[in-house]
RNA sequence: GGUCGCGUGGCCGAGCGGUUAGGCAGUGGUCUGCAAAACCUCGUACGGCGGUUCAAGUCCGUCCGCGACCUCCA
């Protein structure tokens, strides 16, 4: 099949058009979550931004390949002291827990989340942890080249050789001198920077100090993998030393990223990434939502509401629509008000997609109003054009808000369901179906969906007591019937056509 | 300080050379026992100042404001 997705390439800066390696396969890695904390709104749009892209290529019928490690070793964290003690180890001292134990805890809470939120999960999900030989093995090779040095049992890339033969900032636009020149004061003093040829040089493998708590026998000592290899070494193993996608959020761009193609071609010689993609941040108040500035919210908290910024709890597919009402390279700003605006938005239109799949269409194979017709064949067009145009859901997502509009003013006879004919009905329907649950991958979160059988059964015996209520003018029982139900966040709605529940 | 990006109506957010984004809130209607929902209607926005163009939120320059990265971060 013919490819007219285009996405935009960090590395030019550019929308291009995606061509795959292997013509029916792509092979798409996202950096995963560092395992040391809960997942926070800041994690929910990367994994959602590359859900949505992972899901459309396979509505393509391509292939894919969808690799998301777990960090669950290699990060230093920068302590003040200048320690450089590793993030799950002090998370573990900390809680006084097993390291594997933290791991394992936040790792069940991520999936746990990413669940809730509608995420597939990836194809493999490879752990740093589980490639330590692989990650020496690459170690060795880049030493091999000439491009890295040992110093005290840790060993350092050789940014200033590699740059000799290649371009370090190719990826985020950074020039060497200045980031040699740019190298504040503050930064003299951590960890290893002594041990460096150059400031700019980063760790390949660190020397474990004996309190280490994760530590492994390597060629250099007993040590831990450095920052940046695990990406490079998982992705090289299950999907090639170039692969097509490689995504993540802007804040790892630098210096991650730009690291992973350094380690890459000083290994292989290859570029490694085809076409490298990132979302930007979410914000709160304007700034950054993360970690180092400990204004983060946890998913947890937004689905239970229990945070002193929530005015309410906000439910996995109310996050998610209100990450996909934006374009994936733009900040989004948290706010109260943008939630409850998203959750009203999603809940218009589930309703209306409950109530397009409901309706019957005449049969008329010949359009009642032309311009209708049309109108509507366009827009299904250009649903995927805007997916094609690097992967743009606000849009997508406005055509489906018409198409909300239509379906309702049909089921209340405001407008006629015999303007469009059969096909074009069908065919208005299945996209929004296709879009709404396949692509965007949003699900039906009301009471009316899940209850099941029995729930309808019930519902429908209470709307026939009501109604026979109705009829009498017994308007006390037919409003306490609405007002429990509405208690247990079952609505009911009085129509033309009779009442309906969700 | 260096590199990059952004500033759109009350709020959130698409668009990026000429045509309605969309959502939420608000206005006025229709419907309705009441309510809710729904549908229709209205608002005419693109930080300031210059410039390019027949035509500019949309391109260029400049100024102001904000942010990201340069340290772990999605």
């Amino acid at each position: 099949m013919d490819l007219k997705l285009k996405i935009h390439n960090s590395l030019s800066k550019k929308k291009e058009l995606f061509t795959p390696i292997n013509p029916g396969f792509v092979g798409l890695y996202v950096c995963g979550p560092t395992v040391y904390g809960e997942p926070h709104l800041g994690h929910a749009r990367p994994y959602i931004t590359f859900d949505v892209l992972y899901r459309y290529l396979d509505h393509m019928g391509l292939k894919v390949r969808y690799v998301r490690n777990i960090t669950d070793v290699g990060h230093l964290e920068d302590e003040l002291a200048g320690t450089g003690e590793d993030k799950i180890a002090k998370k573990a001292r900390l809680e006084k827990l097993e390291p594997m134990e933290v791991v394992q805890t936040y790792t069940n809470s991520f999936h746990d989340k990413m669940d809730m939120l509608n995420n597939k999960r990836p194809s493999i999900e490879p752990r740093a942890s589980g490639h330590i030989i692989e990650q020496i093995e690459m170690v060795k090779q880049i030493i091999a080249n000439g491009l890295a040095y040992e110093v005290n049992g840790s060993v350092y890339f050789d940014v200033m050789k590699y740059h000799e033969d290649h371009n370090y900032g190719e990826l985020s636009g950074r020039i060497l001198e200045d980031l040699i020149a740019g190298a504040g004061e503050e930064r003299r003093t951590l960890e290893g920077q002594k041990e460096k040829r150059n400031s700019v040089d980063f760790a390949l493998w660190k020397n474990a100090s004996p309190e280490h708590i994760m530590r492994w026998p390597s060629p250099w000592g007993i040590g831990f993998p450095g920052w940046h290899l695990e990406c490079s070494v998982m992705s090289a193993k299950y999907l090639g030393e170039t692969f097509d996608i490689h995504g993540g959020g802007m804040d790892l761009l630098f210096p991650h990223h730009e690291c992973e193609i350094a380690q890459a071609k000083g290994a292989t010689g290859k570029n490694p990434v085809n076409y490298w993609m990132h979302n930007n941040m979410i914000t709160i108040n304007g700034k950054k939502m993360g970690k180092s500035l400990g204004n983060f919210i946890t998913l947890s908290e937004f689905f239970s509401g229990d945070h002193k910024s929530l005015e309410q709890a906000y439910s996995p597919m109310t996050i998610r629509f209100f990450i996909l009402q934006a374009h994936y390279r733009s900040t989004v700003d948290f706010s109260n008000e943008a939630l409850q605006a998203a959750e009203k938005g999603y809940n218009r239109m589930v309703n209306a997609k409950n109530t397009l799949n409901k309706l019957v269409h005449p049969g008329n194979e010949k359009a009642g109003n032309e311009n209708a017709e049309a109108a509507i064949l366009a827009l299904c067009e250009r649903c995927f054009d805007h997916l094609n145009d690097d992967i743009n859901t606000a849009q997508v997502l406005a055509e489906l808000f018409e198409v909300s509009s239509k379906a309702n003013a049909y089921q209340n006879k405001q407008a006629d369901i015999a303007e469009l004919s059969l096909s074009t009905f069908d065919k208005m329907r299945k996209i929004f179906n296709l879009m709404f649950t396949d692509i965007l991958g949003i699900r039906d979160e009301s009471t009316a969906d899940q209850g099941g059988e029995k729930l309808d059964g019930v519902m429908n015996l209470v709307i026939d007591i009501r109604k026979s209520a109705r009829e009498k003018k017994d308007w006390d029982t037919s409003d306490k019937i609405r007002d429990s139900l509405n208690e247990l966040e079952i609505n009911i709605k009085d129509g033309k056509e009779g009442t309906t529940w969700n």
